[in-house]
DNA sequence: CGATTTTGACCCGCGC
DNA sequence: GCGCGGGTCAAAATCG
């Protein structure tokens, strides 16, 4: 069973069941994992330019998948992109590894723009995918996923991963995979846009707010 | 002991 | 129709 065609346009409802426990299984409550210390905040992130900038240190997704041009011109020009706080999707970069990430682009992208184009051409989900140079399968996005499938890639040495966003009404999925050319190389998938904030971010941000805040107080 | 991962089965679209 | 490749399911295993 599949949950790409059948799925209703209206959310949250990600996939037709295949029984009736089905449902639950995906939406069911999980536990906080723990945080990767070796992936978190690294020292490598210019925090000041975060803070000061909200266009800079942030990846949004502009492009759809089936979009491959935008996607080509804004891959080769920077891995900062507009940050579009609408719509809430927000990936800090510096968070994830050290602050170098690269829109990827192969035949990969080829072959997803066909699939999503053709099997559910009626809600464009926003995809994207960069690479980031790291010897961590994976990365702290600040999100809590749950893996949920893997499978080996043909003529690539290493398998992908499949995972979903472990909040109970967020649909987004990720994959990664490992460049069999470059193993230091991973290549993470973004598809969907979170419908809940970042806990993570949030977290990080709290005693950074309330501090200027106090200093705000004092006139 | 519940949450998460593992892993083989299953589904589906596509090309031949 | 069939096989292949990619994506997902779900029971079992593992983890914390």
């Amino acid at each position: 069973m599949d949950d790409h065609q059948e799925a209703p346009q209206t959310q949250p409802i990600p996939h037709l069941p295949r029984s009736s426990h089905d449902h639950d299984h995906d939406h069911q409550p999980l536990n906080q994992t723990s945080l990767n210390p070796a992936i978190a905040p690294n020292d490598d992130f210019d925090w000041s330019a975060f803070l000061s900038s909200p266009t800079s240190g942030f990846i949004y997704n502009p492009n759809p998948i089936d979009n491959h041009d935008h996607h080509q011109r804004h891959g080769q020009q920077s891995s900062v992109l507009d940050y579009d706080g609408d719509k809430g999707c927000v990936l800090a970069a510096g968070m994830i590894n050290n602050g170098i990430t690269n829109f990827h682009e192969d035949k990969l992208w080829d072959k997803r723009k066909e699939m999503t184009s053709s099997r559910s051409r009626r809600t464009s989900v926003p995809r994207f995918a960069f690479e980031t140079r790291s010897s961590q399968d994976i990365l702290d996005d600040g999100y809590r996923w749950r893996k949920y499938g893997q499978k080996s890639v043909k003529n690539s040495t290493y398998p992908r991963s499949y995972y979903r966003c472990s909040h109970l009404t967020c649909s987004v999925k990720k994959q990664v995979q490992r460049l069999s050319k470059d193993s230091s190389i991973v290549v993470t998938t973004y598809e969907g846009v979170h419908n809940h904030p970042c806990e993570k971010l949030m977290e990080a941000l709290s005693p950074l707010l309330n501090q200027m805040k106090f200093l705000s107080s004092l006139g």
